[in-house]
DNA sequence: CCGATGATGACAGCATGCTGACATAATCTA
DNA sequence: TAGATTATGTCAGCATGCTGTCATCATCGG
């Protein structure tokens, strides 16, 4: 397991050249799914922070580019537990987010009439704009990171995640 | 981009069948980039939990085994901030989590002789018990969620992974 | 040797996740 | 239809990240 810090240490401390060599020692299969989670722990941290200071601008955070993203691609409003499920949290946790961007206008609760109590809710125009807005950043951003990946790899590594989260979300 | 939030959808609504097709659209790998992105959101919050739920017996969480195993692993043992730096985390929150830590008596602060004030953390005898029990619930977890995946698509994403993290650590 | 710069400790505040608990609305089932 | 089960709203508490601030220790350069 040495193997495991050492990389992890690596990817501050050392060039980029790093990262070749796979571990020794028995089963490398365990090793790389260990460091796999770190770098994951590690990647999401990074990715939170670097979609916040990306939309900071346009009054946006991680959080709420999650909700803002589904609810723009909903033509007929989602409700907040209907939110929560889309983006695998809590409803409690999606409901705080969402009060505040209700406040800030960026969304509105509209009446359910499939539901008495359980409100849709939709994007206001400037919640509208705020996705045009973060699009714009977004997908050059996505462009920029993906360029000289080939799309096999992209590929490969999306279904490997995607199982991986069918696998735990039982 | 529809695409996306219906594929983040289907990850809990729909059958494991689902996960073929790629988007159509424009730019399928700016598609597959921010679907990847989401997905590692996902991920992260369902590896927390099952970390959590892994190790709660032994008295320990996600944030206290990533700190548990990285001083595990160094010999003459590691600053707080110098913690940090391998997780790649803020000084603050590891200090915080080595307080309880102490508190709780897995792990001990040692004078360092090369720092007045900055001590060093080592395991306590109880520490290296839970380090040794970890690695008992932990291995065969990584065994067990590894065993039908191809070597060649976790090292493929394992450098996928860290190229990002390389990059977004400027 | 001394002052500037950087690293660390300590405290505070905030954002974003989680869970638990309880009441009520909605839906299913016998 | 009536009761049981599930879904939702709401409030509370907690865990784990982040940043900012300020004092103090360490280190380096003139």
């Amino acid at each position: 397991m040495d193997a495991l810090v050492a990389r992890v240490g690596a990817i501050r401390a050392v060039a980029p050249s790093a990262g070749g060599a796979s571990s020794v020692g028995h089963s490398p299969k365990r090793m790389l799914f260990l460091d796999l989670v770190l770098s994951v722990f590690r990647l999401n941290g990074l990715l939170v922070a670097e979609g916040d200071a990306m939309t900071e601008d346009l009054g946006l955070t991680s959080a709420r580019w999650k909700v803002i993203g589904v609810v723009a691609l909903s033509t007929a409003g989602l409700t907040v537990p209907g939110i929560a499920r889309v983006l695998g949290q809590s409803r409690q946790a999606v409901q705080r987010i969402t009060d505040v961007m209700a406040q800030d206008g960026l969304i509105t609760y509209e009446p359910n009439p499939k539901h008495k109590r359980s409100v849709l809710v939709l994007l206001t125009d400037e919640g509208k704009s705020a996705y045009n807005a973060l699009r714009e950043v977004q997908d050059p951003w996505a462009i920029r990171n993906t360029e000289d990946i080939p799309i096999e790899e992209l590929e490969t590594s999306l279904r490997l995640v995607r199982r991986l989260i069918q696998r735990l979300d039982k």
